[in-house]
DNA sequence: GACAAGCAGATTGTCGACAATCTAACAAGA
DNA sequence: TCTTGTTAGATTGTCGACAATCTGCTTGTC
């Protein structure tokens, strides 16, 4: 017997669907923090009854990207600096972890797909595709938590990505320029196959991807614009 | 003006009440783990439609405490001994973090609270209510999260408090025997009130309270016993 | 007896309609 | 003018019924 691996077949309710249509709107920028879900106006839009919608919905809120407020409405959540600080240091720690969990189990598979995933950033990078890089970058990152091990680390970076994607999104979207050129993931990569753990735990640390002070000037421009409110 | 904070009015939706309902019997170990949840049974015996119950069991399947397959059901999540490995992992790296940074934000009112919730575990204890006495010492822990100030580790630690809870009681369910009547916190509240960081941060790393050895060893029965299916 | 097809019951997924609540505009009174 | 009460419209929360899917049993065939 062939030891064909088929994986699990795809998910074909209507929830389903409209949690990923409504999480990339959201990750992507098409739908601004702040910004009401009016139920009636998507399910038509949709052409889907308000259940299944309000049952996607419900699952966003709890993965962190919408908030609920009873009887009057469901809001994309709005982006403060300090959110984005604070998810960012604890990234920082979180990273720190999962190489350390990661580092003992590398092997050549791990490597192939480090190289794999560092690839789809380089060709993203090539075709301008600003939304596709951002995804990709961040692909490339968690592939630490998905070799490390713990189900319970990776269903938490799995939480914190869909911010980090949604702040990098409207940061580009915010300064709406090319993104940068150079390969800024080429340190990381081959630190990781390197035998220097700390020195890889120390770059996670200090030198995040898609630069990270860019992002948090951003950030503090967005608080400033609220204050004035 | 007196400067009186009234706080936001309690949400009055059917759906939260269902949540807290079932997070609560899910917590306590009244729902088992694999156990299915019946849709209909459950909306008759609370005088409920499907509706508000399908969104609360949306919610807790996000909170990670419930699983669901289409069309074949939302069942309790299965609890294996590495899953609590791995959550108790993750929390030795998240209490660290949150100890380091509560650490400069203590105040009085920080030990004044850390006071209040040692006493309510004291009382619980005293009562012999295992139930209450894993809620307590679970909020005692949770004071260095909400210190911390930082909303995405909060976040985190409240998810991860879900499993711990569940875990506690069903060992606690298991062994069915009373609490440990000395005070293991004591040793906990009085390095966060001391001036050795380091030192707060290994004992939290090293001797988690209610102590962990044992439910790791429940945890290891109970892979045994699925093992044999 | 083994096995596939098909049927019946139970359960989940989805729908359309109704009830409860909120918001904003307007009117009445101090 | 400011406050308070009222009302209409829109939106969210909830309900009961129907459709889609799964499961286990029965039946028929070899």
């Amino acid at each position: 017997m062939a030891k064909l691996d088929f994986g699990p077949i795809a998910d074909t309710t209507r929830r389903a669907e409209i949690v990923a249509l409504l999480r990339r709107a959201i990750l992507t920028g098409q739908l601004e923090p702040g910004q009401k879900l009016n139920e009636l106006r998507i399910s038509e839009q949709m052409r889907v009854s308000r259940a299944p919608l309000r049952e996607a919905m419900r699952e966003l809120v709890q993965e962190g990207i919408l908030t609920s407020i009873p009887y009057a409405g469901t809001f994309v959540i709005e982006v403060t600096a300090k959110d984005i600080i604070d998810a960012y240091s604890l990234n920082q720690v979180l990273d720190e972890f999962a190489i350390e969990r990661t580092w003992p189990l590398r092997d050549q598979r791990f490597f192939d797909e480090l190289d794999r995933r560092h690839e789809a950033v380089k060709q993203a990078t090539r075709a301008k595709d600003t939304t596709r890089q951002i995804e990709t970058a961040l692909q490339l990152h968690g592939l630490i938590y998905e070799w490390a091990d713990n189900s319970v680390l990776l269903e938490t970076w799995q939480r914190l990505t869909s911010r980090l994607q949604m702040y990098f999104a409207l940061h580009q979207r915010a300064r709406n320029e090319p993104v940068p050129a150079e390969d800024v993931h080429e340190t990381y990569v081959a630190l990781l196959k390197g035998s220097d753990m700390r020195a890889a735990q120390r770059h996670a640390r200090e030198h995040i991807d898609l630069d990270f002070e860019e992002l948090l000037s951003y950030a503090r421009g967005l608080e400033k614009r609220a204050s004035k409110n």
